[in-house]
DNA sequence: AACGCGGGGTG
DNA sequence: CACCCAGCGTT
């Protein structure tokens, strides 16, 4: 038996039973596979579900208000994919006269919308023979044929399109794509797949090889930075001051504290004679530590932040633009990021 | 071709 | 600690 039709077979058999695979609306199979992007199904569930049931169909998400999206994707990261979401709702409803598309040339032109998503939407809900090429799509491949191409890299991608093609099941194109997901996430996995008990181990050329773990090959990026961030509390009887984040940088648009950044640790007393706090108080005001520092990590980045509660708020003396009081029962209004309304769940009210 | 963008799980 | 996850957009 071929490839696909032993994966597929593999599938019926041992493939997931998830709740947008119980339905051909491409609006859905959307919806599921933005949620999905760098996220793993579990992690993402919820948020499907919640998604689905507050927006059953694009025109509920396309007249949305943007900061509710916002404040449903909170703690789900990658925040420009609730943003996209949102546009490509609405291009649905002003381009498409409201309905989904399904064809991959037409989907791909959706923001937030790539090749992968693109693939995975038109042969789910169209069956238009179409490869799918995610990480398990690199993984399963590359493994199996022992291919040992940097799979970050053009060229990479390039032979991995035309393998991926090569192995659809021109059939059944929305089953086999499904099945070699739920088979790298699955079986072939990261780390220590289970070779042993493989459909393909007789032919597999990664444990033949002893190259299981070295595969798929990828060009490493850059590594971390440091950042250190100084959130000030600025409580007046029961409001709190906020600040929204701005543009080109981690949480774009999402709300947080006051803060002051620097790029090297700083003692609360160094924190006073900086310049930017000296700008926002008048001059005597009186910090106090709230908990230790919290890590925070990214994948590209270390955030180390301590947050302050300012003993007299009435020192406050310039206010951004970006600033603005908010009633302590309001907060759950405005999505945050995780670093601060983690802090706010366990530190305030 | 390289980089930025989150948060969580794994070994 | 490094690596990875149903990737995409910008430069």
């Amino acid at each position: 038996m071929s490839f696909s039709k032993r994966l597929i077979a593999w599938y019926d058999q041992h493939g997931r039973d998830l709740p947008w695979r119980h339905t051909q609306d491409p609006y859905i199979i959307w919806l599921s596979e933005i949620i999905l992007q760098q996220t793993r199904v579990e992690q993402g569930m919820p948020y499907f579900m919640r998604f689905s049931e507050q927006y059953p169909t694009v025109q509920d998400l396309a007249s949305a208000d943007e900061d509710d999206i916002l404040n449903l994707w909170q703690g789900l990261g990658y925040y420009s994919r609730g943003r996209n979401m949102h546009k490509a709702a609405r291009m649905v409803v002003s381009d498409f006269a409201g309905i989904f598309p399904t064809a991959y040339d037409e989907v791909i032109k959706l923001p937030g919308v790539g090749e992968y998503t693109a693939a995975a939407i038109s042969s789910i809900s169209a069956n238009q023979a179409k490869a799918v090429l995610d990480g398990n799509v690199f993984r399963v491949l590359s493994r199996y044929f022992g291919v040992e191409v940097e799979i970050n890299t053009p060229a990479g991608k390039k032979i991995f399109t035309e393998l991926a093609n090569e192995m659809l099941d021109a059939d059944d194109p929305a089953r086999y794509n499904q099945a070699i997901m739920d088979f790298g996430a699955m079986q072939c996995k990261p780390k220590s797949p289970t070779c042993g008990s493989c459909i393909f181990n007789q032919e597999c050329v990664a444990p033949k090889e002893d190259k299981v773990h070295l595969l798929p090959l990828k060009k490493k990026g850059k590594g971390s930075r440091n950042r250190y961030f100084h959130y000030f509390i600025i409580e007046e009887d029961d409001k709190i001051m906020m600040s929204r984040r701005g543009e080109g940088d981690v949480w774009q648009n999402l709300y947080e504290f006051p803060m002051i950044e620097t790029t090297e640790p700083l003692s609360g007393l160094d924190i006073l004679k900086d310049e930017r706090t000296k700008e926002y108080f008048s001059e005597d005001i009186s910090l106090e530590l709230k908990g230790n520092v919290i890590k925070h990590i990214l994948s590209h980045q270390n955030i180390y932040a301590q947050f302050y509660k300012v003993n007299n708020p009435s020192a406050l003396k310039l206010k951004k633009k970006s600033w603005n009081y908010v009633f302590l029962k309001d907060l759950n209004k405005l999505a945050q990021h995780k670093l601060i309304f983690s802090f706010i769940e366990t530190n305030i009210s």
